[in-house]
DNA sequence: CAAATTTCCTAAACTAGATCATTTTTAACC
DNA sequence: GGTTAAAAATGATCTAGTTTAGGAAATTTG
């Protein structure tokens, strides 16, 4: 097939993957979903690769489309912690920089070859402005944002270690495969140490 | 003066407050802010008093007028942590009782003789849906407490029981006053002992 | 204002999880 | 494909924070 063409055709069908989204929380005119989907650009990251920096006002909100991501933050010591990770499907940014426009304090990075659908504060920022239904959306977005964060700060205070572990591999199966350990220990808030020995008294109980 | 009289105005005064607050994030004509203020009702909660409890929807999201609450959830072994704290001009309720509309997990408590001002979770969605800009309002509100949520994972993940509590005595020294320390320490994820260990170290270096 | 209840303090024993140091395994890359 | 680097495992030691138990203040309520 013609090289151009194909680019094209893909094109078309990743622009369907926000617009199935988008529509699983408001309906949508075929021409409001063309209007939503035009204000995403597709974008390849490679593994390794960041997309968020400390410092820099984050100028991007991401979907992705392939891949994987994780966001983390470098305190004092030198120690990192996992905000938050996102495969397929998912949304990753410093949301505190994104909303706010004041500088990032995270890294978000790719964890494999990856592409995304990024949109700009400002069309953001339009589409909301423009149409009530776009506002809704984004809205939706936010609540359920804060509903997963608020589970996970109950998580935080209420379970142990290994009782955290059990529960993210029950509720995030496919992110477990995809991730380095270090990066789910600290995403969990544990020593990549704590997390192998939790793994491995499971391993010999089971053998 | 008239007994009567004296409520209508103490219920003008009471409704500026909400009017005031959402003018903070858009803008209203004086008809939209009347719009809004009346899909209030005003309340006075006693100390003590449950205005969320688990297994039951929660129907309202309350603005403190006046007064202090506490929302903790109680784990198996009986033991419970704080999840959040409210004083005057903050909201409280079991968020994702709310928004998803489903048995609450949590309590809400009155810590004080209080005044609230509760909108339905029906007259909330009226209002996003009669009113582009009741809409934009709602999802502002969403995304601070989601912005909010975050730094409080952060400061879980990256900070140790005594940097949490001088960080939250910097950032709300009014909260402090006002909550019992048992309260506070399983806000911060810490035993009440420990914080009470945590302050008379520091009270001792003081003197 | 006195009794009852709730909150707070102190201190010793204990443990979940961290840190440190070394080895083994896996993955990256010329 | 062989070398180098990064990630995971393992063991020994340590510590921040918990648990348990008691008593002292402070609040609530009759």
């Amino acid at each position: 097939m013609h090289h151009t063409l194909q680019l094209y055709l893909n094109k078309m069908i990743n622009n369907n993957k926000i617009v199935e989204y988008i529509r699983r929380s408001v309906s949508l005119t075929d021409e409001e979903a063309e209007t939503f989907s035009v204000a995403f650009k597709e974008v390849k990251i490679k593994k390794r690769q960041f997309i968020v920096q400390p410092n820099f006002v984050v100028k991007n909100r991401n979907y992705v489309l392939d891949g994987a991501f994780r966001a983390y933050v470098v305190d004092d010591n030198g120690q990192d912690s996992t905000i938050a990770f996102a495969i397929e499907d998912w949304w990753i940014t410093d949301y505190n920089s994104y909303i706010l426009q004041k500088p990032a304090t995270m890294f978000v990075v790719a964890l494999e070859d990856s592409i995304i659908l990024e949109i700009s504060y400002e069309k953001e920022q339009a589409l909301k402005n423009e149409n009530h239904k776009f506002e809704t959306f984004f809205r939706i977005r936010a609540e359920r944002t804060a509903a997963f964060m608020q589970q996970r700060i109950i998580s935080n205070l209420t379970q142990s270690a290994e009782e955290r572990y059990q529960d993210f591999i029950s509720k995030y199966p496919q992110i477990v495969q995809r991730v380095p350990q270090y990066a789910l220990a600290s995403y969990l808030g544990m020593t990549t140490e704590f997390l192998s020995r939790i793994r491995n008294k499971k391993a010999n109980k089971n053998s």
